[in-house]
RNA sequence: GGGCUCGUAGUGUAGCGGUUAACACGCCUCCCUGUCACGGAGGAGAUCGCCGGUUCGAUCCCGGUCGGGCCCGCCA
């Protein structure tokens, strides 16, 4: 008999049918027995009657795999408006043992509790409701690889194993390499830059590795990042629409399409306008220091409080709780960067609902340029992390910029948890490195 | 890395310098024919993170350690 899935059982009614799953509930009241059982679409009611299949049930726990014979009965009391009755079932896999944790009901995510949370993920996951989150995730990337492949960007992979730091910033983990040092890759930077030479528009979605040992709620050792690079754009604005564009789909599109999920997940109300408001930063502190008080003028880079503060202002001001922070100071910037006329970076951060996401600099691609502004950063053009990558220059590269882009942190705050580590399936920290 | 804070059954929590450490969920047994956070009766399950100290006595107070959380720094 072919197999059956939880959401179409309601439109086989009459018939007899095959489910297969997990068992998720049990409700024995004696005469009238219930369970539930959960396959990848959604939960279907099975109504127990026969001693010999109550019997089948003992000593089962959540998680036992069960096959499910009966015929489907429309009946108003049942959730989803139809169960089975008069099941035969044939336990496939028996579970005896208790879970640990309880997947019928929504697992805390009281920050307190995230390593409990996270201990357990392996089962955990297995909770509708912590579905709900990947499910969302998974569609963000669908949205954003559509977009992307829409405006004529070639999906790349690039390698994480490399050579030796080379971009600076980041600490960078470390590893053996058949008796040397390699590095893993804090991001594909400087080869999707090359790649600009081949493709012109490149776009990877890959894990990038951060061995800063941060202990903050935006922060893991193993992110997930979206790098975009684009070459022959007029300049900064290019990039700068194309990532708002692409956040504005992915984020509109995810909430239209997963309305009852995020409204399960109290995922706050969406503001959002298709053009994102944009400050300079010098703007931000100027706002920032008026109306908190604090002085930031003297900052290079935004301080984690005004990265809050003015997407709430925006939101109340503009009515959009996502915004580009622009032209950032000399002093911020890396030797890939490229400088506007006024001394500032071609640089700009956007922030959604008070976290940076995404970090979306123009590039010097000019070889001279970029050789000196190397060499002002202290760093050796002759290293041979650098080589390749100063002769896809020197070969030709047009104006080029793009962006680094946090799936995570989207994630995070497009639900509106609490920590990026809710994002993540299984979160990588500065103490976790299982499951 | 710095500051502050927390660590009690499988899970979430309460509690106290002094007899058998409490409650809810889950689990086990029994009762229950429309449950959906089912209900009812009973039961099992905790060397109170670890080490040391103070004390007649420490789960509780102190120190250390390990682990968690929040903020800051660093970073994206």
């Amino acid at each position: 008999m072919e197999r059956v899935l939880a959401r179409d059982v309601a439109s086989h009614v009459g018939q007899e049918v095959l489910v297969q799953g997990w068992l998720h509930k049990k409700r024995l009241l004696g005469g009238l027995n219930f369970i539930v059982v959960r396959d990848r679409s959604g939960l279907t009611q099975i109504v127990v009657d026969k001693d010999e299949e109550v019997e089948k049930l003992r000593g089962m726990q959540v998680g036992t795999v069960m096959s499910v014979q009966g015929k489907v009965v429309e009946e108003q009391r049942a959730p989803g408006g139809a169960e089975l009755h008069g099941p035969v079932i044939t336990v496939e896999v028996p579970v005896t043992d208790e879970p640990p944790v309880e997947i019928d009901k929504p697992l805390s995510h009281k920050p307190e509790n995230l390593d409990t949370l996270f201990d357990n993920r392996h089962i955990g996951l297995r909770s509708p409701q912590e579905q709900k989150v990947f499910k969302i995730r998974a569609a963000l990337l669908r949205r954003i690889r559509d977009f992307l492949y829409k405006n004529d960007f070639t999906e790349i992979n690039t390698p994480k194993l490399l050579a030796g730091a080379t971009e600076g910033g980041a600490e960078v983990f470390k590893t053996d390499y058949f008796g040397k040092e390699a590095t893993l890759a804090q991001s594909p930077q400087l080869y999707k830059q090359m790649m600009v030479g081949a493709f012109e528009r490149v776009f990877e979605i890959a894990p990038a590795f951060r061995a800063e040992p941060s202990a903050t709620t935006r922060h893991m050792s193993e992110v997930y990042m979206l790098d975009i690079e684009m070459g022959f754009i007029k300049g900064h604005e290019e990039v700068l629409d194309m990532v708002q564009d692409l956040t504005y789909d992915a984020v509109t599109s995810v909430y239209k399409e997963f309305a009852d999920e995020l409204k399960s997940l109290q995922a706050p109300e969406l503001v959002l306008k298709e053009k994102f408001p944009r400050y300079t930063v010098a703007q931000v502190h100027e706002l920032y220091t008026k109306a908190t008080g604090t002085d930031t003028t003297n900052e290079k880079d935004l301080i984690p409080d005004e990265e809050r503060w003015i997407c709430e202002h925006a939101k109340k001001e503009q009515g959009c709780e996502a915004v580009f922070v622009t032209n950032f100071p000399k002093e911020a910037m890396k030797f890939y960067h490229k400088l506007a006329d006024d001394g500032t970076v071609l640089w700009a951060d956007l922030l959604f609902r008070g976290l940076e996401i995404a970090t979306c600099p123009m590039r010097e691609n000019r070889h001279e340029v970029l050789v000196e502004q190397m060499k002002a950063a202290g760093l050796d053009p002759d290293h041979p992390g650098y080589k390749y990558f100063l002769e896809a220059m020197r070969y030709g590269l047009p104006a080029h910029g793009g962006c680094g882009y946090g799936i995570d942190r989207l994630v995070e705050k497009t639900i509106g948890l609490g920590n990026v580590k809710e994002a993540a399936l299984f979160p990588r920290d500065i103490n976790r490195l299982a499951p």
